[in-house]
DNA sequence: TTGAAAGCGCTAACAG
DNA sequence: CTGTTAGCGCTTTCAA
């Protein structure tokens, strides 16, 4: 299977290898190619099933139509998948193909990954963090057209896309306020402000001030937060303690699906109903959300549309500096219910 | 940034292109340069901070030192992640990097997303599907050095690297016998023989004949075999719908580790512990089951090895035809138990 | 040992 | 409207 080339279609066509070129690129109109020239050409590339080399084509033009994407982490995660997925998308949709590598978050790596990558000659770098974090895009990336995913780089010359965990953490504590709760909420995870993550994750911190707000506003506030790694093992063990101290509350407002999980667990055991005993919302919108009985009314992470947003702004302004924020829709489960409180009045009122 | 080419180094070296580009290629010593001359390419590499335009040495070595992976699915599944990181791993380890991209199982998109691949002159393809299934390798990879994964294409010029899903099904089974189960033993998910999947799925054909094999050999057999969807609200629905029958299993093999959240779902309704009235093996080895509690033993997908397996097939023994097994470790939980009857045994023995 | 020169497949001035 | 020509940055043959 020899490759056939532009040569072999002007050849075959009988025009000059300027003429197919023109042909094959989608200029003919504008260099004013003979409309038969143009046929011919055309049908020549067809027959002999010309396909260009686009490592020449990159050569001469420095385009190579291929997007580097690197993030710290994509397989402990099936968020990374959703990234990944809508990045392909956008891309594939503009002509693209994306180099896709994790550092597992080891800086030497990431530096060499990114390297191979600008050798390779990829038109921009889309670095991402699987979880909102603090971090500086790395030396590598000076100068190159890059856009950060999930980072919070401050003085940064890129563009940072981001979900809005502020209204995220405002959507699930609305959730719980629209169904009459006031009293005994309790948050599980809190800030993750734990000894390996002081001062809490971003993601934490801005969903607890979202909630916060949102609950003061309504003239109510939160009756516990419980600071945890976002596990279910934890959760099962936060909500445990929470019963066994004889402190059950009405509405859970758990900071991960996985947390949700443990929580459903610790109120199983304890023979308590959701969401007729307690109401449950979490965080993220992942599968596991919707694989628990019944299924967790979750404010989804917007993965597959930190994806595509990313490569679109890639691609169409390369020199934004700024913070780009996707919000974060709510999936609504079978999970709230108004509290008992309310329920006996609404039972009251009815007679 | 005006990029650094090879000649800039040549002439900050004193050299010709030739002999700097033997330098950089590590054959100084093949080609007799002096050394001398070496150092200063090597220094006046480094000072300037040359990098080799890969592009361009491509098109002239028609090696890209770039694999591509195409997979039906990566988002849905955490399982792709893990299949992208292996190949990752595998192939950053050799120089090479990997372009990424999904089907969505739609052959049009499939034979273009390869047509992109091949225009970018990929040293290979790795044609992946997600789910063990009868797959021809897509036309376009004719001639084209390919690894397939998952897929069972009888008569395919390819190599083939697949799960020993049989062996698995013995370890499974196996796993239940040594802890002295004979009876009640169940089977949910089965062989997956259903409208949609007529005929079954080659991994549940395949895991159930290693099952019954084995359990035939010990003189056993499985007391039902339940026919569902490998989602956990079908295997909450069977488990349940069994228990309200009546017919208490004594042990349970999840065909999926989904089927065992459900199964778990059903069990705790019922008040029923695991392992203690009820043991339960299940397949996947996901995340999911180790945040079960009991944590499930469970079967694992070989997902990471499939990726660097067939990185390596490809690069090492690109004409290899064939299938290459690659089995599936146990992931030991805590969800299996000796069944009541042998306890009963044991307890009046020690009396 | 080293250097000159050709060429990978393609694009794009520029001249016909 | 079409063809000639000159590279893009690199490797590699061949002659010096």
């Amino acid at each position: 299977m020899p490759r056939v080339t532009l040569a072999d279609v002007a050849r075959k066509a009988g025009v000059s290898r300027t003429a197919a070129s023109f042909v094959m690129t989608g200029r003919s109109a504008d260099m004013r190619i003979s409309e038969a020239a143009t046929q011919k050409v055309l049908e020549a590339a067809a027959e002999l099933g010309y396909r260009p080399n686009l490592t020449a084509r990159s050569l001469r033009t420095s385009k190579t139509h291929t997007i580097g994407l690197v993030s710290d982490v994509i397989a402990t995660t099936p968020f990374a998948g959703e990234v990944i997925h809508g990045a392909l998308d956008a891309a594939l949709a503009r002509g693209h193909l994306l180099l896709v590598a994790e550092t597992g978050g080891d800086s030497a790596v990431e530096a060499d990954l990114i390297s191979e990558m600008l050798d390779r000659q990829v038109d921009g770098v889309i670095y991402a963090a699987m979880h909102t974090q603090e971090r500086q895009p790395p030396e590598a990336l000076a100068g190159v057209p890059a856009v950060l995913i999930n980072c919070i780089a401050p003085g940064s010359q890129t563009a940072c896309v981001l979900p809005d965990e502020y209204e995220g953490g405002r959507a699930a504590a609305t959730a719980l306020l629209d169904s009459g709760h006031r009293d005994g909420i309790c948050a599980i995870g809190g800030h993750h402000d734990l000894p390996h993550t002081p001062g809490g994750l971003h993601a934490g911190n801005t969903r607890m001030r979202g909630i916060e707000d949102v609950l003061g506003e309504a003239g109510a506030a939160l009756s516990f937060s419980i600071e945890c790694q976002y596990e279910p093992e934890f959760g099962y063990r936060a909500v445990r303690e929470l019963l066994e101290r004889g402190q059950k509350p009405e509405a859970l407002i758990c900071l991960t699906d996985r947390l949700a999980m443990g929580a459903y667990q610790a109120l199983g055991e304890k023979g308590l109903d959701i969401p007729h005993d307690v109401s449950v919302v979490s965080f993220d919108g992942s599968d596991l959300a919707s694989w628990l009985r019944p299924r967790v009314t979750s404010v989804a992470l917007p993965h597959y549309e930190l994806g595509t947003i990313a490569v679109n702004a890639l691609l169409d302004k390369p020199d934004f500096i700024g913070d780009i924020l996707v919000s974060m829709p709510v999936r609504a489960g079978e999970s709230i219910a108004a509290p008992s409180e309310t329920r006996d009045r609404l039972r009251r009122s009815e007679q």
